[in-house]
DNA sequence: AAGTTGCATTGACACAGATCAAAGGGGTAC
DNA sequence: GTACCCCTTTGATCTGTGTCAATGCAACTT
């Protein structure tokens, strides 16, 4: 299991790679989203430099004791639960601006791992500093609980679809969030590579790989997409989102 | 649909309910852990009330305006969202000490329903006075954090459920985390009364209720419970937990 | 006390998705 | 540049759970 994951070589924290919030073009999406100048300037000095991670390389593991959160700068992440009887499950995919890590300041130790998809860098968040300086910066502290509050709305909209969506309405919710998160970073909102593998995208979405393989056929033969191994285009999004829409049609 | 649920009256803040959090028996579940006496009472100050809610109530509503958390004194809720496509799903089932409604923060909106089981009744919690007072009191800052990071566990807890559990696997999780909870309320871990319908535990499990019927059935037969209607009684806890290894029983 | 109205149980059958299996293709490492 | 390995695709079959339907049970109402 995980034969394909790497070992984790330890990277070190590199200060140079340390680009102020101020100068981050992700500002708007990420932690530092509505903060002043003064402030941002604050978060600046907190934020513990970079951190770049290979592909296939772990940014922490279930277990490790949790110190920082880490905000995504480039690359892809999935995060995944392992339990001790065995079983594993992606929880999320997790690209540029989004925060990693927030499971872990319940018990101070790691409650997944968070594992690169391809070359990325993130930054990091000491979180005992982050709850200092959100203490005197209210901007700040009311921006964190929305994203920790974002997160738990997020995960209740898995619960929907893993509880109610059939296969295929499960793909095309997953295509669909992809392709909006892409075009809120400024990327083409109908083609795009996928960063994991089927096999990642069926345990996320609770599926067998070959349902997805062949879910993505289908898809493919009506004309909704054009897959080609990771490469995906979205060809009729509308007729994408009526798949989303549950046989009868009810409106409660 | 939802024609069961009764229609809220609006049930008004009574301020006759005040009960100090340092008064409380659940002080140390809920948010006002591990405080000292005098920052307790800062936070007794802060909460704004109780609330009590018949059952079939609604403590709020998707789309409310959020303003306050709340903190279930007494009784037992269950929260739920329902999409525009017409899915619905039980997102979890709260009971005293837990914390309802932080959903609604990060779109100051209440993105789910959260209903009454029976008779309860909760204590109110201004977000915004809350947040004011987390930045002066550190230990309630932190707490909070965590109380939202557990929240973020638990949801993946339950993404795990859906995605790699089958029926019985599930039901067993189910009555086992239950049992659990009603331990370190003190209650009987064994003996208990299920406040949800089939369909209701169905919803949360991501399964048909005469799904959950059936495997409550087979439990029975199997001497691992004994159900009749809602009363539950654990008789083999330990087998109970060896349904939730995976048949190969791997170890990872 | 009887009637009404959900809620729960149980059975028969259908079907979506899992499982098992085999072959092809593309990316990665050397 | 080449070879290997992993990822993906596709087919055939199996099975767990959903669906449809009917009956039973219990609590609440009048």
């Amino acid at each position: 299991m995980h034969a394909n994951v790497k070992q984790n070589l330890a990277p070190l924290i590199n200060p140079g790679l340390k680009l102020a919030c101020s100068q981050c073009n992700l500002r708007e999406l990420c932690l530092p989203f509505g903060l002043s100048e003064t402030d941002m300037t604050r978060l600046d000095h907190l934020i513990g430099g970079g951190r770049k991670l290979k592909r296939g390389h772990h940014l922490y593991r279930a277990g490790d004791p949790f110190e920082s959160i880490f905000a995504v700068k480039a690359g892809f992440f999935k995060t995944d639960v392992l339990t001790e009887d065995g079983r594993d499950q992606v929880t999320g995919f997790q690209m540029a601006g989004e925060i990693l890590g927030m499971d872990g300041i319940s018990t101070e130790v790691h409650a997944c791992n968070a594992v690169a998809l391809e070359d990325s860098e993130v930054c990091l968040i000491p979180f005992t500093e982050l709850e200092n300086l959100s203490s005197e910066i209210r901007t700040l502290q009311h921006h964190l609980h929305k994203v920790m509050s974002r997160e738990i709305v997020r995960d209740h909209g898995v619960m929907m679809l893993l509880g109610t969506m059939r296969a295929e309405e499960r793909l095309a919710a997953f295509l669909l969030n992809l392709s909006q998160r892409f075009t809120a970073r400024g990327y083409s909102p109908a083609e795009f590579h996928l960063r994991m593998t089927r096999e990642e995208i069926g345990s996320y979405l609770g599926l067998k790989l070959e349902t997805v393989s062949r879910a993505f056929s289908r898809f493919q033969d009506e004309g909704l997409i054009s897959v080609q191994q990771k490469h995906i285009r979205i060809l009729d999004i509308r007729r994408l989102k009526t798949l989303l829409a549950p046989p009868d049609g009810r409106i409660s």
